[in-house]
DNA sequence: TATTTACTATAAACATCGGTTATAGTATAA
DNA sequence: TTATACTATAACCGATGTTTATAGTAAATA
């Protein structure tokens, strides 16, 4: 192994410049050093690894290949320091948390709220994105636990359920009713006529849950009049409420909805899998205190709620 | 950013070796300067790195924090110099497969064959593993291209269709019969019947394809009076040839024993969704003009029957 | 309790490696 | 042709990181 690590940052930077002047302005050293740096790295791995003209320098094919890792290696680095900095800035007390906008609201939220209130001097932060991209900040270490819905593909992950969601769909009473009238019938409806006449108002497809669904629709043969995609939740809830069309959403969200009758569930043959809602984090990667705290606060919750549960509420 | 990046090929010795004198001797360097050096560190990073004692040291909670960055780093940088060792001993017509034993023997070598005609200089070597581990080693750059099914997650990669596969269940005519006796009937029956009836035979967990299976199974709400769990196709072939129940195996792997009757493909109400299964890349790293000229022999290769398919065979 | 052992830290001397300045060479653009 | 913007080479030099030598500390052993 290359012994002298500085040549690789000096290397990593004339790389990305494409230019070993304006390399060296950038790290602050004469053109000649560089100069002499990347030859002696040249000579170290027994690699040509640019074409130098007189315009600048660029990669040779094992040159790209040699940038690929190092840059790799430079981002874990940074992370590493910029973590450190954190910890400086911020103190130890510091958790960083992924989630989808739909989980965060609520999911996050409500579970949040009793873990803060006994750890005052833990900074949170909450980062809002995609569960995949969820899953890619955990594995580069830019978030320390995400929320997300348990998938396939976690083999990385240590997974901590937190809920069960069940995704159903909903309409207002009039809508459905409206849908029966279309049709010209009073006899009772099947699920999937009804829905073969409705508006199906839908997640966009950046959706985990998106995804989820399309594959039950399309495994019992589902298909709607038309479809509406919606970004956040949240408005495909008011969509439903305003009587577009039938929304698919997650029961737990709509419960007070469906209690008091403004939203009507609709009784499916077979009905759409739950889902495990929880926290997951790498299983490598070392955790600070607090992180280990708060995954501790959750694993004595969940162990009390399913003691208590069955006798409470 | 830490300057001297050496200071961090110093820790990340240490750190593995919790010992400062060990250390030294493992960089044929002497005790004390890997001392300093490491204080150095800490001084830069402004952050105690090590408790030390008169036993070793050990990393303090910041310093596991580094240290695992700072892993993945040397980790990647040595990669990229494997890569650069392996270009060098074995010339640049070298690529790397990854591929899962089942779709090695029946997939990728027989597509595989006209290329290695066309290219005899290029080397091939191949890793049978699991998909999830070629998805990984892909990750790693450990192996250039994989040959996996189609699943979600691939984000990260660009997917090169290569061919469609059908998972089917089949068994002797000898071992339906039996089973029909068994329930005392001559009428037709219903596959779910037949499958309540029978041993079924299904690759083990591990496998990807078998999780595809399992899913399809509970949405079918298919169950068996017994189940064996087998580590191969192949294998599952032959039992399935023996008269050993009703396998789950790809249609295209038994065309011979289907067509000669060896094996009946049951017919199923609802058929398991057909998969695509071909090479993925990483679409972020470079490639050799080898891995190039693979890809682009599999993109006219897939051309090519795409316009004469119809009319030939 | 004394002694040995196995560590890390500090200090001073020193050599090396990587930096600088100065200069030459080369291709492209004006 | 000249000007410009690169990279390469040479000779020199000094900071950085090395070494040797020594001290300090904790645990193990007698």
């Amino acid at each position: 192994m290359e012994q002298n690590f500085n040549l690789y940052h000096i290397f990593y930077t004339v790389a990305r410049c494409k230019n070993i002047s304006s390399a060296a302005r950038e790290l602050y050293i004469s053109q000649p050093a560089i100069s002499k740096a990347i030859s002696r790295l040249e000579t170290n791995l027994n690699t040509r690894l640019f074409f130098r003209s007189s315009r600048g320098v660029r990669l040779t094919e094992e040159g790209e290949l040699l940038f690929h890792q190092v840059e790799n290696a430079f981002l874990s680095i940074s992370h590493g320091e910029e973590q450190l900095a954190r910890i400086h800035k911020l103190g130890m007390g510091y958790l960083s948390i992924g989630v989808s906008s739909t989980l965060c609201k609520y999911v996050l939220l409500p579970i949040l709220r009793p873990f803060v209130r006994e750890n005052p001097h833990i900074q949170i932060s909450i980062s809002c994105q995609s569960s995949y991209e969820t899953m890619q900040a955990l594995e580069k270490g830019a978030v320390d636990i995400g929320l997300i819905g348990a998938t396939d593909h976690m083999e990385a992950f240590t997974f901590l359920p937190v809920m069960e969601i069940q995704d159903i769909f909903v309409a207002t009473r009039t809508y459905l009713d409206h849908v029966k009238e279309r049709i010209f019938t009073d006899a009772p409806l099947s699920f999937k006529t009804v829905f073969a006449e409705s508006t199906l108002m839908l997640l966009n497809k950046e959706n985990i849950t998106r995804q989820y669904v399309d594959r039950y629709l399309s495994q019992e043969n589902l298909t709607a009049a038309q479809m509406i995609e919606v970004s956040s939740l949240d408005l495909l809830i008011e969509f439903a409420k305003t009587g577009l069309g039938i929304a698919c959403v997650i029961r737990d969200f709509v419960l007070d909805d469906l209690a008091d009758g403004r939203l009507l569930q609709l009784k499916m043959p077979v009905s759409i899998p739950k889902r495990q809602v929880g926290f997951a984090y790498l299983n490598t990667a070392p955790h600070l205190a607090c992180v280990q705290k708060f995954l501790d606060f959750f694993a004595d919750e969940a162990g009390r709620t399913a003691k208590t549960g069955p006798q409470g509420t």
